[in-house]
DNA sequence: TAAAGTTACGCAAACGTTTTCGTGTTTATA
DNA sequence: TATAAACACGAAAACGTTTGCGTAACTTTA
């Protein structure tokens, strides 16, 4: 790569001092508008551009923000990611984006490498793994600094910075209720392991939605995934249960969609046999036969605000008033539930 | 924000100089072992980490590498930054991603931010804005500089630089001599405006399939989508012309989809009446009924050769031997081309 | 005991920028 | 004509780090 052009380039070339030549290419009155000219041209020729590195130095700041998401190949994560850079683009920060692929260790060392004075600030969803073995000193550490930090969809509540959900509590209760609502009895809910706190909180409406609406609760009908075994057969089982459900509630739009496999390749009409609704993170709902029901989620105004609670918070570094917003999911209402 | 701890302020706690800090941390047999243990102790204790824009600026090296991209809520891209950020990773390597939003105008905002001093090189799959306009002169600029860049997916043939692509017409080959081999007759192809890319590259394949297969080539099989006019329709249109295909080749997932909702709507039995294939970018085609045949695009191992020639490129500024390497689809059988 | 060597540290430059303050020269004012 | 103001520029510090070199003080060697 040649080497790019400098303040003390340009100095050296027309004999002034460096700082001559800065206050020349900011239209500063103290120099002569001869000299200023003739630098600012020559500047222009050459295509000086400021080593941001060098102005981030001596600013204390870098104007950009880094976003660690579990995993990257993932509908809504990526649109959080797009939110992110949409409004932090708006604001003239750029976004530095590190996968923790669910692992902790990974969650730490980003973390780590990133707070090295890399980043102005953090968006975080945290790793499976780190919710699982519950290990959040590293976010204690953060938040000790005062380092702007915001978590999103995956969040510790106890910890005091920023926070931005979905109504996933709210999103499972409408669509339980929209269940019940059709004449479903039997509802059952596929969700993931409790130590995911966006499960749990969709158990919790999906409970909710039952109690309210008079329906008993069936454990029986609680289908946890372990990830570690095979989706499909998992699926298979709980269709298969003697007491089948005639309505499934799927925490997630791949577990939707299966289900919906299964229980179309076991001869159930949908929905009159059995109902199904996911919550989206992608295009699948759209095309599969029929189209699947689903809880809308609106990563991308999620990653926005995140944005906007970060910025704001390196900003103006104010009150300790932390925020915890929540995005309201609407439920889209397709073949999978209508008849 | 807590203000970091920084050299000076553990020397001046020791009453010693930064750089007897400095070699103290890094274990220099210069100071005393004394000294040395405690300082170390005192650094520890304060979770002492070096700036890292100090080290940037002194080094002349970022250790970061900037990806640019047409949209990150796509399966394919997402697939491959996936890939860059691991391989990197591995190398010692952050990624900071932006997103031209296939903006002529953004794109060269994001490359003349990046090109600031933040990054050590670049990974770019063009905007689709510029492919239509052809204005390359920002591409130009950097290789004009030897600026370390590699272009992905969406490249311009003749430019002096790394590249790596999909093996898009040999995809595009292997899925139309798919359909010849199950009896088609009539295989039409669904692909983009010319000025993109890979949909004339696909094109290419598609051709050339035909030719070595003896079929006649019929233009009024070829349909170019309009992206500022809906496809649902634009597809509508193909499915019920005159001379109706029986299969259709999709350069990409969704038009693969919502061809194959029209033609079920049409009361069309897939395979037998018409068959379908995509490109693949992501889930889609799996849960589709009947799930879709598709070119495979591996997103991710392009994501790591990219960033493998990059880093390549940054790390041994040799002579200019620029590669442009390949990454050859498979087809995945699936119903939609199979009875 | 003088010369040589070792130990343990400090100085200062370098990376590239901005900005405050100082200063010499020129111009305007009384 | 002396004094004040305006002009045009430079020096230097600051951001935080690394590292080659210089140098006291002390220790070893002859």
């Amino acid at each position: 790569m040649k080497p790019r052009i400098t303040l003390k380039k340009i100095a050296k070339e027309f004999g002034v001092s460096i700082s001559t030549v800065s206050k020349a290419l900011k239209d500063s009155h103290e120099i002569s508008e001869d000299v200023r000219e003739r630098i600012k041209a020559f500047a222009d020729f050459y295509n000086y551009k400021p080593n941001s590195l060098a102005l981030q130095l001596r600013n204390q700041k870098t104007s950009v923000i880094g976003v660690i998401v579990p995993e990257i190949v993932h509908h809504f994560f990526s649109e959080v990611i797009d939110g992110v850079e949409k409004y932090a683009n708006q604001k003239g920060y750029n976004v530095m984006v590190c996968i923790s692929n669910e692992s902790y260790n990974k969650e730490v060392s980003n973390i780590s490498v990133l707070t090295n004075g890399s980043v102005d600030g953090l968006i975080i969803s945290i790793a499976r793994e780190t919710q699982e073995t519950q290990n959040f000193k590293h976010f204690e550490d953060l938040i000790k600094d005062d380092f702007p930090l915001v978590l999103f969809d995956r969040i510790i509540e106890d910890l005091q910075c920023d926070k931005v959900i979905i109504d996933d509590v709210g999103g499972a209760y409408k669509a339980t209720e929209h269940l019940i609502e059709i004449g479903c009895k039997k509802i059952a809910l596929l969700t993931t392991q409790d130590y995911v706190s966006v499960g749990a909180l969709r158990k919790e409406g999906y409970l909710k939605a039952l109690v309210a609406n008079g329906v008993t609760i069936d454990e029986s009908l609680i289908y946890k995934i372990d990830d570690s075994k095979n989706l499909y057969d998992q699926i298979e089982l709980l269709i298969n249960a003697s007491n089948s459900p005639d309505a499934i509630l799927a925490v997630n739009e791949i577990y939707a969609a299966n289900a919906l496999k299964v229980a179309k390749e076991r001869g159930l009409e949908i929905p009159n046999d059995i109902a199904i609704i996911g919550f989206t993170s992608g295009l699948i709902s759209e095309f599969t036969s029929p189209p699947l029901t689903s809880v809308v989620q609106h990563g991308f105004l999620m990653g926005q605000h995140a944005a906007e609670l970060l910025i704001n918070r390196i900003e103006h570094t104010g009150p300790e008033d932390f925020q915890k917003e929540v995005i309201s999911t609407n439920l889209k209402i397709r073949k999978s539930t209508l008849n």
